[in-house]
This record gives C-alpha cells, sequence and structure tokens, in this order.
RNA sequence: GCGCCUGUAGCUCAGUUGGAUAGAGCAACUGCCUUCUAAGCAGUGGGCCAGGGGUUCGAAUCCCUUCAGGCGCGCCA
C-alpha cells in the first residue's frame, strides 16, 4: 500500500516542477490523521518558494487516480494524509493473502553480494552470552538481507593463530603434566575454566604414552588438539542455537605461504612464496602507506583519519594481530562483495577507525566495510545480577542460558533491543510462561490462529473455502486496523533493512500480537455466520503469514501448538 | 587528557532516520476460564525526553556546552 502511494506522489510532485528522488511517508501517530502521510509539501517548501500548504494543495490537486483513496486532507503546517478505501485495502489483504512473501518484502539488494562476519570468538572456550547475541544479531540480519534480495555469505573467522590459541595450549598442557604427577607451573595468564582439565583428560585418554616426546612436540600437539576441540564444542553450540555460518577462515591460513601472489599489482613472483599477510603489506608498501621508524614497520592510518599510525610489524619482528587482521579484510574486499558487514563487541569500537583506514588504503571507500556493535548482555536471575568473572573462568556461557530457557527464547530476547544498547535478560522472566515473556506472547498468537484453522477444519469450512475469498465489507473497526497493519509490514521490513536493524521485526511482531490477542478474545471466529467467519478466516489467514515471515527472519520457531 | 557510545515513565526499553498532543512491556491495584488454547483478556495511574544554549516552518532526534555513566586510547590479543 506504500509502494503504489509512493509511486502516485512521486507523479504528483513532479507535476509541480519540483527534483524530488524519494518522497517520504510515514506512519501518522494519530489514527484520524489518516492511514498514511507525507510531509513532502513542507520539505519543499523552501526550494519552490511557496507556503507549505500552497503546496500541499497543489500535489493534492494533481493526484490522478483518486479512487482509492476514502478522502485526501492537508492538515497541520502541510501534511498530506491519506485515507484509504475499505475496498482498497481488502484487495491489499487480498493480494497478501495471494501472494505472501513476495508482498512482504521488497528487492533492495538487487543481488548485491554482502558478507557478514559475526561471532569469530576465539577458540580458547565455550561461548559466552555476548557472542549469542552477536550470532542471533548476524543470524537474524542475514536472513534478513537475503529477504531483502541481497546475496548473502556467512563467515566465522578462526583466531587459531594469536597468543590466546598458544595459551590455550599452555594451559592444558600445564594441566597434562599434573595429571601425570608433575608439579608444573601453570602459566600466569591462563585459561581456568574446568574444560581445561577436561581438555588434558581427553589428550591423555588420546594419546596415553607419557614422557616418550619432547615436550616441545607435545605442547604443539596438545595446542592443536585443544583449539580444534574447543572449536567443535563452538561449531556445536552455534548449530544447537540455530546458527550456521558458510564460510569458515582460518587465522593459520594468512601465513601460509601460497604458490602464486594474490595480489596483481606485486613485484614479486616465480620462486618466491609468500604468505597473504606478506603480501598484503606489500600491496600497501606498493601504493605507499608503509614506512618504517624506530625498527618498526607502520601503517600510514592517519592518512586516512585514524588518531595514529599503527604498528604492523615489531621491532622484534614479530607480526601484531593488526597484521592478519589487514590481510583478512583485504581477503574480502578481494572476494568481491559490494558491502562488508562485521559484528564485534562494543569494546572494540575503537578498532573500526584503522580497519576503515585500511579499506580505504586499498582503494574503496570506507563504507565499504559496516561494523555493527554488539553491547554486553548482563544476566539477571529474579532481578538480581548473576555475578561472572572472567578471571577466575567463571562466565555464563551460551549453553547454560540455552539449556535452561531454550534456543528460541533467548535469540528472541537477544534481538528485542537495539545492538549496541545492553541488555538485561532475567532468566526466570524467561523461564515463565505467561504474558511477561514476549517470546510466547508472539508465538501463542502463531499457534493460536493454528487452532482455529483446526477448528474451522472440523466444521468443514476450511476445506470449502479459498483463502483469498472473503467479503472485506463485512470487516469491523477493529479488524480494518488489524488490516492496516499488516499492510505496513512492507514499510517496516525495508527500513529494518536499511537501518540493518532486525530488532524492528521483533518490534514488530510484539505488536501485531498484541492486536491479534485482544482481537481473539472479543470476537469468536469459527461462528455460524459463514460468511464472516470466511473474512475473519482470511484475516487470521494473514497474520498468520505475517507472524511466520517475522519469525523466520528473527530465526524463531512458528510452533503449530502450544 | 583525547575519542566513541549512552542518558526517554518506578524498572527494562522503543521512538518510522527532522514531523502533528511522547509510546510499549514489566512492576502496582481490580476483575474475567462451560466457548477457536487463561502461554490469554479488560480497566486504572505514571514524563522538565539529564541541564542549558543554538540551527528552522518543526528537535527526544542535528550543532555547541555542562553534568552523569560505560568503553576505548600499546611495538597486548
Amino acid at each position: 500500500m506504500e509502494k503504489i502511494l509512493r509511486e502516485i506522489l512521486l507523479k504528483a510532485v513532479s507535476a509541480q516542477h519540483a527534483e524530488v528522488s524519494s518522497i517520504e511517508i510515514e506512519i501518522p501517530k494519530e489514527e484520524n490523521f489518516g492511514d498514511l502521510s507525507a510531509p513532502a509539501a513542507m520539505t519543499l517548501s523552501k526550494s519552490l518558494k511557496k507556503p507549505p500548504r500552497k503546496i500541499a494543495e497543489d500535489i493534492v490537486n494533481s493526484i490522478e487516480n483518486k479512487e482509492i483513496f476514502e478522502k485526501i486532507d492537508i492538515a497541520g503546517p502541510g501534511f498530506i494524509n491519506f485515507t484509504f478505501t475499505k475496498t482498497f485495502l481488502c484487495s491489499e489483504l487480498k493480494e497478501l493473502i495471494e501472494k505472501q512473501d513476495t508482498l512482504l518484502t521488497e528487492d533492495i539488494g538487487k543481488g548485491k553480494r554482502v558478507q557478514i562476519e559475526f561471532v569469530s570468538a576465539n577458540p580458547t572456550g565455550p561461548l559466552h552470552l555476548g557472542h549469542g547475541r552477536g550470532a542471533a544479531l548476524g543470524a537474524a540480519l542475514s536472513n534478513l538481507l537475503s529477504e531483502a534480495g541481497y546475496e548473502v555469505e556467512k563467515e566465522y573467522y578462526i583466531n587459531d593463530a594469536g597468543r590466546q590459541v598458544k595459551l590455550l595450549g599452555m594451559s592444558v598442557f600445564a594441566k597434562y603434566k599434573q595429571l601425570h604427577g608433575e608439579d608444573y607451573p601453570f602459566p600466569e595468564d591462563g585459561y581456568r575454566g574446568e574444560y581445561i582439565e577436561e581438555l588434558a583428560k581427553e589428550f591423555r585418554v588420546q594419546s596415553p604414552e607419557f614422557g616418550v616426546k619432547d615436550d616441545n612436540t607435545l605442547l604443539k600437539e596438545i595446542t592443536d588438539f585443544s583449539y580444534k576441540k574447543m572449536l567443535d564444542a563452538i561449531k556445536k553450540d552455534l548449530a544447537d542455537f540455530g546458527v550456521n555460518f558458510d564460510s569458515w577462515q582460518s587465522e593459520r591460513e594468512l601465513y601460509t605461504p601460497l604458490k602464486s601472489p594474490p595480489y596483481k599489482g606485486g613485484e614479486w613472483g616465480g620462486e618466491l612464496q609468500k604468505s597473504e599477510v606478506e603480501d598484503s603489506i606489500d600491496e600497501l608498501k606498493n601504493r605507499g602507506y608503509i614506512y618504517e621508524k624506530d625498527g618498526a614497520t607502520w601503517f600510514r592510518a592517519t592518512e586516512f583519519g585514524d588518531d595514529k599510525d599503527r604498528v604492523i610489524i615489531k621491532r622484534e619482528g614479530d607480526y601484531t594481530y593488526f597484521a592478519p587482521d589487514i590481510a583478512y579484510h583485504r581477503k574480502k574486499v578481494e572476494k568481491g562483495f559490494d558491502e562488508i558487514i562485521d559484528i564485534w563487541g562494543a569494546d572494540h569500537h575503537g578498532y573500526i577507525p584503522r580497519m576503515q583506514a585500511v579499506i580505504q588504503a586499498i582503494g574503496y571507500p570506507k563504507e565499504h566495510l559496516r561494523v555493527l556493535l554488539v553491547q554486553m548482555v548482563t544476566l539477571l536471575r529474579g532481578g538480581k545480577p548473576v555475578q561472572m568473572s572472567k578471571r577466575a573462568g567463571e562466565f555464563i556461557t551460551l549453553r547454560e542460558v540455552m539449556d535452561e530457557i531454550g534456543a528460541d527464547t533467548t535469540k528472541f530476547l537477544f534481538l528485542t533491543r537495539r545492538s549496541d544498547s545492553h541488555l538485561e535478560v532475567d532468566i526466570e522472566v524467561a523461564k515463565a510462561q505467561s504474558s511477561e515473556n514476549p517470546v510466547y506472547y508472539v508465538q501463542y498468537a502463531h499457534a493460536r490462529i493454528n487452532s482455529i484453522f483446526e477448528k474451522a477444519r472440523q466444521e468443514a469450512i476450511g476445506e470449502r473455502q479459498k483463502a483469498a475469498d472473503f467479503n472485506g465489507e463485512l470487516f469491523n473497526d477493529e479488524e480494518m486496523r488489524i488490516i492496516k497493519k499488516l499492510l505496513i509490514y512492507p514499510m517496516m521490513f525495508r527500513n529494518a533493512t536499511m537501518a540493518h536493524e532486525p530488532h524492528r521485526i521483533t518490534f514488530y511482531l510484539q505488536e501485531i500480537a498484541g492486536m491479534f490477542h485482544p482481537y481473539y478474545h472479543k470476537h469468536r471466529v469459527v461462528s455460524e455466520d459463514l460468511e464472516i467467519t470466511k473474512a475473519r478466516l482470511a484475516l487470521c489467514r494473514a497474520i498468520q503469514i505475517v507472524l511466520r515471515h517475522g519469525l523466520k527472519i528473527l530465526g524463531v520457531k512458528a510452533p503449530e501448538r502450544m
């Protein structure tokens, strides 16, 4: 319905000789302001040098097909308020039922390729709640974008090369030694969770011989064994959470020498073999953004608005963590995506400028990389915060919460807030099977509608009726209000897509459920009156279609019964 | 000290990207199960949008400033 209005308005506005690329359409706050509203006259007032109300009149006068409108008002400082006819709204409802998802979505992406990298937790321990929130967001966003016509790749970056993995290995190594009765010192900043001992025990089962290999070989074996085990555990957590990836990029791989140079502009080639890390530094060097100072190698990040230049190779010759990140992001760019999205913990926000500097240094606008930040999750139990201390190795894992309140509930709750705002999750509330719990509230609406259909089938109405075969004139005001809300879904979908904000869907679903439940309570759908029954069944069908679509994007099940 | 984020009802948070008289859920008090599911519904209260200034037809939203909180500012990862 918005789309049609947009076209009509665009025509009418261009008849005023005004230059407009897009027309703003909004939902008025008050019902008696109409169904949709356009502030165009006010925006145009300056360039047309005419008072807004006059412009509004002119626009209204040049609208050609007025038959779909009940009325068009000019109100306030110059709003044009549109009220649609019941007939038109009902034909839109019919179309929604017939075309379903194609009417709900819009091809915004037009096949553009987007990569979303998310979670990417170090394989040094189980996923915690923050990772879970990132996972829920990443998955929902990728569903949203693919529904909007983007081609999406979901990637997980495995930090399997850095200090953290070494530390994991050393921790398990020490535990392993201790298991064999050696008084071996535990590393200072080692990982202290219970899983460290588990890993040591598992390793002992796998390779029972002790004291045969030298410590270095053993440490290397234990390290590889441990991080792979942890990665498996992470993969299982994610799978059980209902989040899957298309691609797993290993950091180690970026360090391994390649047969031929991936960077076409490079000087080297032939016998010489370089890794992607080396090669990406070469590229930056050739482009003139690398220099030596104090014995270290620097990236000229200030060239692109970062606070300071960044060291890539330390004086001792080691790479900083930033070096593989450069290689990694260059690799993303070279894969040819039209947009790259990274989802990071909010504590990493300081790295955005330097990463975007890299993007610009290799010749792309900084908007090519979009970073979404995910804030902390605070876990409450009956209103009291659940204490966690990472130092002692105690933290709430995604697994624990998922086991207690279920994956669907967890995901939904993670998506009830803007991602960059703090989130509080109360376990007790999440477990409650009542209106306190927004997840069930929405799912219940879906299940309830389903049982109405069940009833209709028993009464043999379902079989005799095509879903879109109903008389819309029979709808009462309350039903019309719901229908308008349903027809706004595409607008909400569009806005959520543009803003990359899946939580808007969560809010919308709560609103539509909040309209259905009271309606259900007041009016019987399946009744003696066959014509009214048919109309109401159609309305229920439409609500269900919308609920199902929204829940699908959130990655939450739409249960048939509860 | 510098930078980023946040500040909206008692609590948790939305606010259609600058629109009309500021919204929801929870918590609190009161009712409703012979009916298509009570995991539900009906009713009642609650605001200096942190403070101040500015930009304009119009500001919770943009700019400046003050205050409060969080995070980040390494040749750590």
